[in-house]
DNA sequence: TCCTTATCTTTACATCGTCAAGATTAGGTA
DNA sequence: TACCTAATCTTGACGATGTAAAGATAAGGA
């Protein structure tokens, strides 16, 4: 596609898109019209986010770039850097909306349990449901190495991702789970529903389970083999 | 550093470096000395896979591209295309000699173990063992995207790795796994086992786990806490 | 000895992240 | 209301990357 990068900005106009048109722009006219495409976009550092996340739905985590996300949102390769920094910055950013959508998922399911068992299985289905329809997000919050903590947002959403795990646990074990002091039992047992659901996340996702799906009676799914996974007795005498 | 990208070929001399000295080099003169270097380097290939396994030491998984490697052994940035094709290609090769060294860690440590708690345990602790003193090789085998499974070397290699894992979880419950067919309950315990440890080592490695190891009894290392996961008794009437 | 082919270099191109400088406008201040 | 500072956005440039095409060089068989 020809696609010049200077090319004159296509933003849409927002209102009053009438009498908006035979503008070839020659240099940059503005002043008089006010309906086409504003130099100040008003509300930019949302209209990139979400831009990105639809380029990383479209385009997968290769496609995402700086670059990409601008002229997904119509302004010029540079506008983003005012708004994160750089890449580093939007990463971390569109990383904190994912926690943020998958904290409210896992509640969501977390709520419509009713049986203990239920309890049990609905935060790792809803885990693993999450990353399979946004393996991109995923992928964000979970394999990329430029992320920045230091972020309030996302060190925010990533806490209160861990503090939904932590009280999880805790419910299950009824018992309190101290913000600032873990037994041996208590890390052992957040690290071991934590590794278990990531784990068997991040394997699906890169495939790696399929060798595992089709030799398994046939008809089981993905969702089925977590259930086996968390609920199949363990073989005595071996702890793992 | 003002390294150029175009400054003659300062590939080492591999014998005979005697008399090789006093070259500008001003075009390229060759089939006079021959111990200089040679236009044929003669084993490329594992050169080129070495400088790679050196630069991703050194410069972590961001650092590790086709020029950077190319750089290292000495020879021109187009040089690593004739062998591997493209990026992904030489990232597959390089993976294939990780899961190798990966393969024969674990059954080294297998073969060590002499009770049955240390054999259920030899694996998991060879498994993060490996990825923590190669975590570049690790990223590169379990965290990039760009891995070609059709090529040989790496199916194969993955291959034995996964046919390792379900062996050992076989001897575990002292039942013959078979290659082509597995009960929903062995699948299960593949699947458990290689998630809990696959998980927990990529969060270890992504500093993820460090927020529960402080809160833990003082002293706790990683090790000690992968061992709880493993051990520790689970919480009555409930599966995880 | 010649010639085909594999190997390696050179050159070029599109794309990327990032920086610096300029253009434009919003919003407070007189 | 008029101005002015600061925020916002664009333009242009730079070095780095992956990849393709074309040329140079040497190896090995005919």
């Amino acid at each position: 596609m020809g696609k010049s990068e200077t090319a004159p900005n296509p933003r849409t106009p927002k209102k009053a898109s009438s009498a908006a048109k035979a503008q070839a722009r020659p240099a940059r006219r503005r002043t008089a019209t006010r309906t086409e495409t504003p130099y100040h976009h008003g509300a930019l550092r949302e209209a990139l986010l979400q831009a990105a996340e639809r380029v990383l739905e479209r385009d997968g985590l290769a496609g995402l770039t700086l670059r990409a996300v601008a002229r997904e949102a119509g302004v010029s390769h540079a506008a983003p850097t005012h708004h994160f920094g750089d890449l580093t910055g939007l990463l971390s950013e569109l990383a904190a909306i994912g926690f943020r959508q998958f904290n409210a998922a896992m509640a969501s399911a977390c709520d419509a349990a009713t049986t203990p068992l239920e309890r049990a299985l609905a935060r790792p289905k809803a885990y693993i449901a999450y990353a399979q329809a946004h393996p991109g997000m995923y992928g964000i919050m979970f394999r990329t190495e430029r992320l920045d903590y230091s972020r309030p947002s996302l060190h925010e959403a990533a806490e209160a991702s861990f503090a939904g795990l932590a009280n999880a646990i805790g419910m299950m074990r009824q018992e309190q789970i101290s913000e600032d002091a873990l037994t041996l039992n208590q890390g052992a047992a957040i690290a071991r529903a934590w590794s278990l659901v990531h784990g068997f996340t991040m394997l699906l996702l890169d495939g790696r389970l399929e060798d595992i799906l089709e030799r398994m009676p046939e008809g089981t799914t993905a969702e089925r083999l977590l259930e086996a996974m968390l609920t199949a007795p363990l073989a005595p005498n071996i702890p793992v």
